[in-house]
DNA sequence: ATATTATTGCAATATAGTTGCATTAAAAGA
DNA sequence: TCTTTTAATGCAACTATATTGCAATAATAT
């Protein structure tokens, strides 16, 4: 099943290239409205996951949002950075500090994701 | 609009007193089959959320988890601690490790959730 | 230029949760 | 105890977000 380059695809690389915060589907639809299904939306996002191209974040309100990998390398592709979601103007960043927690005794960790929620120096 | 107290409420609060950790709807739904609407409980679920008496709090895999306020007192009622999932057994607990986080320069906080997925004691 | 099959669009479906409305039943008052 | 008031409930319908099936289209290899 080898990957094929198309414009839709073009597009939404293009998008989430351009934007310097994640974007929700509801956000690339909005920017590529006319030019393709929602559908398709959904496909090329969830097909560049599986490329670890870019990396799904579901967010504390529920909803998926999606930012290019910055320093993931291909074997070690995990992103346990906190987010910051702004409640104002809805922008979802990376933020640089890990999520670290000290599990109970026989815990194992597989995962971890850390939501922040508040306003940003633009609405505040 | 003062609160009553029915049958369906005392069932609902009795199996969260009664589990020890966080349960879905899905999961207090599985347990009280017949004798409430799925409706009710969502109701039940809201109206104690708004009292104080429950705190809901969305998984990272989108569904709301619910549990008793253990140590919240009616000013401060904060929940900015970790929550673990069991990958396995899919139970839900509070870590007692809150969430703190170094936010970037103008930013403010007004929630915060974390979020441990991986496998309990029980299951590994 | 042709064949193969990944990709797309559209309709339908899945899942989690909410809303409207008529009916039922707590609890306060007579 | 009986009435009255209105919160709570059950049912159907609806919303929002995301996925699936399938036929049509189009990107790539030959």
């Amino acid at each position: 099943m080898k990957k094929r380059s198309t414009p839709a695809k073009k597009e939404v690389i293009k998008l989430l290239k351009s934007s310097e915060s994640a974007m929700s589907q509801e956000m690339i639809e909005e920017k590529v409205k006319g030019k393709m299904d929602r559908v398709t939306i959904y496909r090329i996002l969830n097909s560049f996951c599986e490329d670890g191209i870019i990396h799904r974040i579901l967010s504390d309100e529920g909803k998926y949002y999606f930012a290019l990998c910055m320093d993931c390398e291909p074997e070690e592709h995990t992103h346990d950075h906190f987010h910051f979601r702004c409640l104002t103007c809805q922008k979802v960043e990376c933020l640089p500090e890990q999520v670290n927690v000290e599990l109970p005794e026989g815990y194992k960790k597989k995962n971890a994701t850390g939501w922040i929620t508040g306003y940003c120096n633009n609405c505040n």
